[in-house]
Formats: C-alpha cells, sequence, structure tokens
DNA sequence: TAGATTGTTAATCGATTAACAATC
DNA sequence: TAGATTGTTAATCGATTAACAATC
C-alpha cells in the first residue's frame, strides 16, 4: 500500500461508492463502469478511478469493475471487513438514540456498552446493552475489547471523559460534544458539531437573501 | 457583499471562531488579534484573516479585532442573528434527540414541531414540543414559519418526506437518513451520515495497522 | 480487429500560506 | 515615531479534471 496522503474527501467517497455498489449488487448487477458509479453517486468519472487508484487496480480495461469485488475491496480499506466494537459514554438523548441507529450496526459497528453516572439509569438496557457506572469504563473497556468511543456527554465534561478515556486501551474517538477536547497521539479524534451543519444552511439561506435584497 | 464563491470549509471554520470568541468574551477581553484567535481555534493567523476578508474589514490595524463586535459580525454572516424554527421529521431515537439537543437551541435554533406516522407517539410532547401526525406538516410549517427541517426518518421513507417537505414552504433540509435525495433547486440541501464519522476513524485505524504491519 | 474502459500523467483549478505594504 | 497587527497580494501547495496510452 502506497504511504501517499489519501484526502479525507477520498475516504468519505470510498464510503458512499460502497454503499452504492451494495445497492446495485442487490439488484443482480455484477460489472460497472466508473461512469456509472459516477452517475450514481454524484461525482465524476475520473474521480472515481482516482479515489480507487490510491489503493489498488481494481478494475479490467475495456470492461469495468465486478461489483461485488470492489464492494469488498473498498470495505477492506475502510477496515470495515473486521467488526468494530464501540462504547457510548452518555445516556442522555443523544447517547441513547445512537445506541439504537441503525446506521452503525448496517456498518459493523457493534454497541457493547453504555455508560452514565445517574445512578436511575445504570442497569437499564437500551437495545440490548447495558447501562454501565462511569467506574467500570476501563474494566468494561478491556473486557469487551472495545476500540471506538463515542461521546455524548454535554460539552463541560467532554474533555473530562476524553481523560478517562485516555488511561484506557481505546483505539479511537468520536466526539459529539460541540467542544475541542484533547487526546493523546495515539488515539484517532474525530469531532461532530451537528449544529454546525444548520449553520451551513442558516449561511447558504442568508446568502441567497442578502443577493436578492442587496443587490 | 461579494459574490466571490466562499469555501465551505471557511464557513464551518467562522462557526468555530464565533463560539471562540464567545467564550473568550465570557472571561471579559475585550480585544484579540487573529493570532489569538488562530491559536484558540487550531488554524494559522493567516486563515484567520482570509476567513474574514471574504467579507470586509472588522479589524483595526496594529490594534486587533474588538472580541464583541467580531463576534456579532460573524453571527451575522451566518445567519444567527435571527432565530430559526425547525421541525423534525421522526420521532424515533434519534429524533426524539435532536429536539433536546442543547447545541441547537445555543444556536439560536428553535424546534417547533416534530413529526411521525405512528399513531401512538401522536399529541406527545417532547421537550415541550408536540408530536403531531405526518398529515399536519404543511398546516403546521406554515403556521409555525418553520423554515428548516430534519429529516430523522428511516433511510426507505426519507425521499417521501422530502417530496412531502417540497410541497411545504420549507427552505433548508438537513438530512440524516444514510441516503442521497433529491430536492427542488430552491431548497438548501445538506446531508449529514453519521456512520461515515465512524468510517473516517476505522479507515485511520486500519492504515495505522498496515503500515505497522505491511511495512 | 474495433470498441470500450481502465490507470495514470499533465493541465487546471482552488485553497492555504507567506510576505509585506498599509496603518493604527 | 516605533511597534504591532491588519488586509491583501503573490507564491505555494494540494485536489480535481481532462486527456490519452494501455489493454481487455
Amino acid at each position: 500500500m502506497k504511504t501517499l496522503k489519501i484526502p479525507e474527501a477520498t475516504v468519505i467517497r470510498l464510503s458512499v461508492y460502497s454503499r452504492y455498489l451494495a445497492q446495485v449488487d442487490r439488484r443482480g448487477i455484477t460489472t460497472i463502469s466508473s461512469g456509472e458509479i459516477a452517475d450514481g453517486t454524484g461525482v465524476s468519472p475520473a474521480q472515481v478511478r482516482k479515489d480507487l487508484a490510491y489503493f489498488g487496480e481494481f478494475g479490467t480495461r475495456g470492461v469495468g469493475y465486478n461489483v461485488k469485488d470492489l464492494y469488498w475491496h473498498i470495505i477492506k480499506i475502510l477496515g470495515l471487513n473486521t467488526t468494530w466494537s464501540v462504547v457510548i459514554i452518555g445516556a442522555g438523548n443523544l447517547g441513547t438514540a445512537l445506541s439504537m441507529y441503525g446506521g452503525f450496526r448496517e456498518r459493523g459497528f457493534k454497541v457493547v456498552g453504555i455508560f452514565d453516572n445517574a445512578p436511575h439509569k445504570i442497569g437499564y438496557r437500551l437495545n440490548g446493552v447495558e447501562v454501565y457506572p462511569m467506574e467500570r469504563l476501563k474494566e468494561i473497556i478491556e473486557k469487551e475489547k472495545a476500540q471506538i468511543a463515542i461521546i455524548a456527554v454535554p460539552a463541560e465534561h467532554a474533555q473530562e471523559v476524553a481523560d478517562q478515556l485516555a488511561e484506557t486501551s481505546i483505539q479511537g474517538i468520536l466526539n459529539f460534544a460541540p467542544c475541542v477536547i484533547n487526546v493523546p497521539e495515539r488515539i484517532e479524534l474525530r469531532n461532530v458539531d451537528l449544529s454546525v451543519n444548520l449553520e451551513l444552511i442558516t449561511f447558504n439561506l442568508a446568502l441567497r437573501r442578502s443577493l436578492k435584497g442587496g443587490k
């Protein structure tokens, strides 16, 4: 595998391609061209081929790509050929929603524990997954071999939770709290700010208005 | 206002700057330089100045920026100087979580209605917001003057919901269903795929592994 | 072979960074 | 005035697109 830096946009598109290929496969289609993938996912054919070229040669010139093969190649590239065990920190509304989110299971993620420090929540099961007290974080992560943690606590407590996670064998953190957190280099961190997505909409709506009104 | 195309990354950073400025303001600081904003948000000072330059001149050479003024300038740029009324389609776990998500309220978003077609959910209140049947979608959107809709239904029903929204006066749609949907040009659309965020983590973890093992 | 489509290189486009004149 | 920091231009960097040789 080349050591070239892969653009994040490429990884996101690979995810989109894989979903589209799964859909095409369900329709019983066995071969597909970069142009067809492009049409189905809203990118350019050159983009599709370039994205794939970072990782190898998966097609046959003059023919195209085998749908199933390419699907599995991408799944492997994305690291989704194995099941990932996930813990969720915070059994509030967001944590509860995420624990039941079908989109995770579909892509091979398995929620193995939810953590909270509200005594009345401990011991409950959400979607079959037990709610544990925060004191058992390290124990359960190690017992269940969880590799990824999702932080779904209020912003005030996010860093505190991150510090506790840093003491465990967790490899990746997805942070939904709207704040910046610091974690050791060895942990792969990603922040999702749900509000920013609405703000990108309001920005564009405000821009449209000012173009109409202002001009 | 210039008609230059603004990079999406710039808009996202403006959102980050505004949160940082709010925090700095709470500490009672009145003036700030691009370098300090850069340090506080993890970008370069040139980036901060360039991002702001798309929209005007907000600083004083040799001095810096007035914290409060700049905060409000950015809030206005993001279209957040007015309250936006939001409806959520789908009273499942995600819809429920989003209806109670503090991060929205903080930035001036107000959830004015939740819609579902499960009879046993109708009439309930989530966080003070009523759950309405889908048949009343258009009526309530128009009555409440909702401008933005959040789709939080399973992927199979997302397009159907989008079609119904297209019949209303809704101006923007935030789609959480992991699928591509089509809406009229006049509607500002944005997709959020929660699973992709986990996949960006697993991709990097898989990459780290292969670099360690493969090399 | 002729037609089709890949993989890859070169050209283009756009975003970030460095540098500095303007100016408080 | 001297020091500081902005706003902006030019240089750099990186990603996308166009084009085409390779080849099925």
